[in-house]
DNA sequence: GTCTATACATCGATAGAC
DNA sequence: GTCTATCGATGTATAGAC
């Protein structure tokens, strides 16, 4: 997903890779006053000190600065988390993690849409920036198992909790905690089940679906 | 939110309502094709037979066709839950009930994002669309209180639980049952979190039943 | 790389005739 | 209510000067 053509020399790639960085922060502003899908690319190109059309020497079209966008949000929610500091006990880490999840997403509401909710038509993400959400999956995914969850459908439950807790935060109060402070609850709620679970794992239970599944 | 001038004979009230159950119809065609956000006016006219312009005789704005789609789904929604059958115990009935909210999110995924998602930059449903949000809302809390559940954080946790399964079978699994067949445990674990917390904890199930309900 | 200039298709919305 | 005609703004894209 490179943009035109890149930069020869490693100087002009610095300032290629600068810009595109200002313009990726100022696409992020434009979009909490607006809307993420209200982004103005003539309005944007202002903002940066460009006119329209320069802005194809950095985004091939509008969709690749939501995919910069994307794979941009993916970095801060890895720093955020890689940031957390260690813990002996991993579901005391796990609690944090959630927190610190929900806490994300409170901050910043186009952010959040963007990230984990399919809201720009058309909009897929990159291989590349696909990648780097992956690589914030798999980290979440090894905390996880520490704390002993291992289970595809506990993994499925948890991955509900965090989605639920963070969606309800980011609808219902955003900017406020209402549904951070619920947050370790939940966690231990979840624990307790898994551990609870995890003495028969034979017996999966499952529910009675009126579908018959694939 | 009434559109431009209401019609005023009774014949031509009902064609108007009618012809505008026809739009809202369609408009839900086009979402579910394109997507919530790309809904063009002038394919919707020609759709139903209309010129562009002549959609503002039922709609003041683009924004309204939104407002009147936002009713119209939890009017639907409303219908749905209400059709679920009484159940002597009010925990299976609140399990019948998440599934049953789980499948109408993967049924329709556009649907889902224009009730529960804020994804249509400017959009904010009328105090007549959002009373009928409200309405779903009454009736879902009056069957938690039935199960035994009144405390406004186990209901922020309740509401947490449903966003968070809903939201995961939309974005991973749209029309399948993933998260649909994980309803039935995490609301068990959610009622014996509850439980657990109470001051005079009830008879609680250990294990859970295997009644099907249906 | 960035500019000016221009082009095209599409969009929501409005004015005014009938 | 529905139409034709039109408006301003948008995203997208290209050509060519510097």
């Amino acid at each position: 997903m490179t943009p035109t053509p890149t930069p020869t020399t490693d100087r002009r790639r610095e300032r290629h890779t600068a810009k595109l960085a200002t313009i990726v922060a100022e696409a992020w502003a434009l979009a909490r006053r607006d809307g993420l899908a209200a982004i103005s690319l003539r309005e944007l190109a202002d903002q940066v000190g460009l006119r329209q059309p320069s802005l194809y020497a950095y985004f091939d079209s509008k969709l690749a600065l939501y995919d910069a966008m994307f794979a941009d949000g993916n970095r801060q929610l890895i720093e955020v988390i890689t940031a957390l500091p260690e813990r002996d006990d991993p579901r005391e880490g796990l609690v944090e993690l959630v927190e610190e999840l929900t806490r994300f997403s409170s901050a910043d509401t186009v952010r959040h849409q963007l990230l984990f909710q399919r809201t720009i038509p058309g909009f897929e993400p990159s291989p590349a920036s696909y990648a780097v959400a992956q690589e914030f999956y798999a980290i979440g995914q090894k905390r996880l198992v520490s704390a002993g969850v291992s289970d595809p459908g506990d993994l499925d439950i948890f991955t509900a909790l965090v989605s639920g807790l963070t969606h309800q935060q980011v609808a219902n109060d955003p900017g406020g905690d209402r549904w951070v402070q619920q947050s370790r609850r939940v966690v231990e709620m979840y624990l307790a089940e898994i551990g609870r679970s995890t003495k028969a794992p034979s017996t999966v239970r499952k529910s009675p679906s009126r579908k018959a599944p694939k």
